[in-house]
DNA sequence: TTGAAAGCGCTAACAG
DNA sequence: CTGTTAGCGCTTTCAA
């Protein structure tokens, strides 16, 4: 079955491929007869024809595809949505772009590729890049012509839009609402901390809130490791050995703290009885798991819708100034923690 | 900043446009000598030059691109990952794609839409549509002359690969888990029973169950809504208000469910001294919630890679016969089934 | 109101 | 060994 081109159809009614494309493309003050016209589009649907975009792009320099680049947790591991936070935020993106016209370019990358190839050689319109990254790749990346908007990255780069919350202050809420709530042996548990990552920040807020309270801090209350729930069941092992008595733990993901009450479970330890806890994302299974976690709410479909229309935008103009949005976060109550107060 | 083409490489080297695309591209039997290949070589390094896919494709017809189609549970909602099964496979999917050289054009689709052409307008290598799918749309499916794998769909037609389970068979294997558990009075929770769909297979299975243990079926104990974690919610109610009784309990899906455990929970049931469940898929979370699910596991990413293998094969062939994969499902026991033998 | 022709960036005969 | 040329499917001046 051949595919059929637009000289198809313009043999088939009987006109150039020139007419052909302006009644394709109809523009404001167009100047096909209605005749002709109509027996374009007959034959169009007669022939079943679709226009290659591929070949369109080439002339107008735009294809109509933002590429989107997920991170993978490990290398040669495939898992990038062991996080349901990747998925929900993938689903918006896919969503708005969708119904402005945009087709989506998905690609992982192992932590050593150049992941940006795949933008210049597909010629995409914009692209989305969520979590952080090494600067190694960012200098790559700065030198594509389209635009780039990171999600949750704290590089600050005069060639990037960006689309983040304010990590610290998520850290700070959680923390002081523990506090707040009579708690003082306070564990941190969290994926790697890497200097200008989120989860770094989210400790910083912790211990900033430690701080104004007044709390010493004891690093022996802090675990870290990685984003996933075999870690929280991990870290669980590793506040019973520790033997650090807390009485409640601020988490920096959602999936992390699934972990980590599955984990506690099995050692006989209650939540919230024995342990409280507050963590991070309100991804969906938060309020899905038992018991439901108090979490810091973050958008994350607005995340994702942002960042598609801050491409779009971009792409529009001409004028080029970056922007950087800041997503508003709230601190959620489910039932994961206990008022220990008087 | 311009783009750079392979014309500007030329220019640079001081060679032609078809040799640049000859060192390119070096084919096994190659004729340029090793001083010009360096030479170009070296001008794509110092002038930053990535060839225009979509220039390249045009000609050979390849795109290395593989369309994904992700079904949207209901239109005007984004949510196609809130089941978690999409999300695993689509890591899958790419993950593979990756490894293979493609890329991945994502895209959800509105029910009444016509998403066929997103493949025919790409020209992607090849397609994989995820769930079961009206024919309406299946029809235009059929016109494309690339391959096409429909993952977990029921429809036979000689025009696609088929990658599925038998989902028969694992609905009978969970009701004939509880039954030998002692169970007797066993309610059956899914997602619309859409005719050809799984969640109807999986009913059949579970009415071949009863039939053999020789049960009585009782319709009112059959609760089909939408495969969410929210319905899960509403079946429990359901459930109390309907009175039936039921000991156990075969559910189609595990964030059905979680719903079901939770909603439960809220009604003061508890799993599994109450209520035995088997659910279905072993989506990772089934592991992950309290008390984790017996579930009839089926090997996600194992699907998702088949997908993808089944493309390249197809594509890289010139024979045409179709493959019909039906992968392997167990049943694997945790925590949410009770013993009531005597 | 329409068509001829050039060209987007690239590959592939075919010459030389 | 390398260059010339034609052409993939499409848009877009420019002319008619």
């Amino acid at each position: 079955m051949k595919r059929v081109s637009i000289m198809d159809v313009a043999r088939e009614v009987g006109v150039s491929k020139a007419t052909v494309s302006y009644v394709l493309n109809h523009h404001p003050g167009e100047t096909i007869s209605a005749d002709t016209t109509a027996r374009v589009w007959d034959a169009v649907k007669r022939l079943n024809y679709v226009p290659n975009l591929n070949a369109r792009s080439l002339i107008s320099r735009k294809t109509n595809m933002i590429g989107v680049i997920i991170p993978q947790t490990e290398p040669g591991k495939e898992f990038m949505f062991a996080n349901p936070f990747y998925g929900e935020l993938l689903s918006a993106i896919e969503y708005t772009a969708r119904k402005s016209g945009y087709h989506l370019l998905l690609t992982g990358t192992e932590t050593d590729q150049s992941y940006i190839n795949i933008a210049r050689n597909r010629g995409v319109d914009g692209i989305i890049v969520v979590g952080t990254y090494p600067s190694k790749n960012l200098a790559e990346l700065r030198s594509i012509d389209v635009p780039v908007v990171l999600i949750d990255s704290y590089v600050r780069d005069p060639a990037f839009h960006t689309i983040g919350i304010d990590d610290k202050e998520g850290g700070r809420l959680a923390t002081s609402y523990l506090i707040e709530h009579g708690h003082r042996k306070i564990a941190f548990v969290s994926g790697s901390l890497r200097e200008h990552g989120v989860n770094d920040k989210r400790y910083s807020g912790y211990l900033a809130a430690l701080a104004q309270a007044g709390i010493a801090f004891n690093e022996k209350r802090v675990y870290a490791g990685t984003v996933d729930f075999d870690y929280g069941i991990c870290a669980a092992k590793e506040m019973a050995e520790r033997g650090q008595k807390e009485t409640a733990a601020f988490i920096a993901a959602d999936v992390l703290a699934m972990g980590l009450v599955k984990g506690l479970h099995g050692l006989g330890v209650r939540i919230p009885q024995d342990l409280s806890i507050v963590s991070f994302d309100d991804v969906y299974l938060s309020q899905m798991c038992e018991p439901s976690l108090t979490t810091i709410r973050q958008d994350i479909s607005a995340k994702g819708r942002n960042a598609v229309q801050v491409i779009i935008d971009a792409a529009a103009q001409t004028e080029h100034k970056k922007r950087e949005i800041i997503m508003p976060i709230t601190l959620v109550e489910r039932e994961s923690v206990e008022d220990r107060r008087e």
